[in-house]
DNA sequence: TTAAACTTTCAATTATTTCTGAAAGTTTAT
DNA sequence: ATAAACTTTCAGAAATAATTGAAAGTTTAA
């Protein structure tokens, strides 16, 4: 297989694994084709590279600034802006994993422990089988939270090392 | 708040959170439906409950016993089919990653995998950095891979004992 | 200033996903 | 056999999400 033809394929099945985890297919394949450029790309490459509009390929940069998956580059003599993705999958794991904590796991332990307060008969086998799922399940989600928090400081061979060596 | 007012807002947060994840709004509510239900509850429940048509309940259900996080119950002396969900929040979480790992992660390996194979001339810059990100990507997916297949085997408490030990 | 170069916005359009409900299919009891 | 009870299917409708592109906004150089 060529390389043109390689790219087209890895963008396209990052962009499908995307959207499959809820995210934005055209902002993966933007973090896709930034992964594999060697060099800083600006907003006409991505239109071009990729065939979307100018409006998209704003919004969807915008996006993955906002995540900080990518950062501006300046190329002296030029005023265009420049984009290149942090090239670390570590990183990138950490900030994934940072920010999908901080809008999706908090805010739901934060309902979660809110549903904990449900008053009503205690001898009630509906409010039983409710209080004992939600309180199984914010236990199950803190750890979680807890486990990416460890995540985040960790480095990444003791982190896979602690997990895989079971069944090295 | 009243266990009504609980229920509701417990299924609206599960829904989200599913559609988040990429997982349909309803099967996440008609999950969460069940996990909070004390008994097994049959096609016009959870039409009534979550106001859906026969359809798309039937759907949702069908596909829920795909991913196995519900089961058939037969009572005896009615015709109907019931559902019962898996109360077991390590087994709930141990199915979704078996299942994501088999329709996801597994099929992206594959391609990362056949994508190092690309063929070209190795001073090129460009096929430098592809190459590159596609060997640390693989590496990456490799490991998660093998991370869930480690936790598909683990007892619950190793394996956040082992993970939170060092944030305790 | 001002005009060219560039970025951002957003109303309208298009694409995608999900849902509905009635019809078709299946099973069971008699 | 047949009819009632129940489940599944699927074409069209509705809802949601993503995209376009032109206009408005901003910055910079001269």
């Amino acid at each position: 297989m060529n390389l043109t033809e390689a790219k087209k394929q890895f963008i396209q099945t990052w962009g499908t694994l995307g959207s499959e985890w809820g995210i934005n297919r055209t902002m993966a394949q933007v973090h896709a084709l930034l992964l594999i450029s060697p060099n800083a790309l600006c907003t006409e490459d991505i239109m071009e590279q990729l065939n979307v509009s100018r409006g998209n390929a704003n919004m969807n940069l915008r996006e993955l600034m906002n995540w900080t998956l990518i950062n501006k580059e300046l190329v002296p003599g030029d005023r265009k802006e420049y984009f290149v993705a942090e090239k670390d999958i570590w990183e990138i794991a950490r900030i994934i994993a940072r920010e999908r904590k901080r809008r999706e796991i908090e805010p739901v332990l934060k309902v979660l422990n809110g549903l904990k307060e449900v008053e009503g008969d205690q001898s009630d086998k509906e409010l039983k089988a409710f209080t004992e799922t939600i309180n199984n399940l914010s236990n199950f989600v803190g750890k979680m939270d807890k486990s990416v928090d460890m995540m985040l400081k960790a480095d990444e061979n003791w982190f896979f090392g602690t997990i895989l060596k079971m069944i090295k």
